[in-house]
DNA sequence: AATATTAAGACAAATTTTATCTTAATTTGA
DNA sequence: TCAAATTAAGATAAAATTTGTCTTAATATT
């Protein structure tokens, strides 16, 4: 019940990246020194997110990364899911068969229903709130009253 | 971005025990039975869920596990921090040092607030609310409305 | 006391996560 | 123009976690 270390970095580094002048190239060698992270490791965590559109690669000298997707339209759960895949709180709620109750028992319906939870507040929030000022406008969820 | 596998098991174990009468003794041959899952890895299931003290275990012939704790202060949360451990979305969230801002990020805040709404989101569940009835008047966490 | 049945606990396979290392592509400067 | 430098891409590998099985110990019953 966590998201990677790679989604951690990847947020990371795509907020680094956001807070530099729009349309700057990053190179994965310092986007790793400033978001603590193994260099070799972001280059593959980079280019699964280029590879899903959300950033641009130049390979070679004066290569690197620039936001294809503006900064406020990247989620935070648009970068998990690309890292680490859809998020699903338990099988059943994506392979109603892998339920005994084929997906019609009462537990069922509560991981569905977190997980949206879960999903809306993911998707609340995005790469250029944490390189901006704006994500103070919108704590805190945890507020939340469940009767 | 999941629970278990175990942790499923267990709940769709515990929910099981939950619907015969209280004080019932079972085997955890016929809890894995009822719940399609491996009696072996059931067994490991029940031991953990034994030691956290929230069932009872009796060894020998006519031995078996009964619940210690009333299904309805079981909560989902109980029982997959039981057999997961705690819930940390992220490690900076238990652990500042890990995080190069020492904790201190908008991320950070991020994390441990959604944590926290998770958190309650899963205690607002009880294992008795899926052996009876309860569970309808809970719905829909999902219509949280994010500003 | 022997047997049957149970949970407990040691052990192992499989999967996922977290990386690293090598290769290919591109630019730049000699 | 071609070698060198620098970059991302992709193959490979180590580590950790998850998911399970198999053996042992405990207890009750006959």
């Amino acid at each position: 019940m966590n998201i990677s270390r790679a989604s951690d970095y990847a947020i990371r580094g795509l907020v680094y990246m956001a807070k530099k002048p729009a349309g700057t190239v990053c190179f994965v060698k310092d986007i790793a020194k400033n978001t603590n992270s193994p260099a070799s490791f972001m280059s593959k965590i980079f280019q699964t997110l280029a590879k899903s559109g959300i950033v641009h690669s130049f390979i070679g000298t004066k290569g690197g990364f620039t936001f294809n997707t503006r900064p406020e339209d990247i989620t935070i759960k648009m970068v998990v899911e690309i890292i680490d895949g859809p998020i699903v709180l338990n099988r059943c709620v994506i392979n109603k068969s892998s339920c005994q109750n084929a997906g019609n028992c009462d537990v069922h319906f509560m991981w569905t229903d977190i997980q949206k939870m879960l999903s809306k507040a993911l998707s609340s929030y995005s790469i250029a709130d944490f390189a901006n000022d704006t994500f103070k406008n919108k704590l805190p969820k945890s507020d939340l009253n469940f009767a």
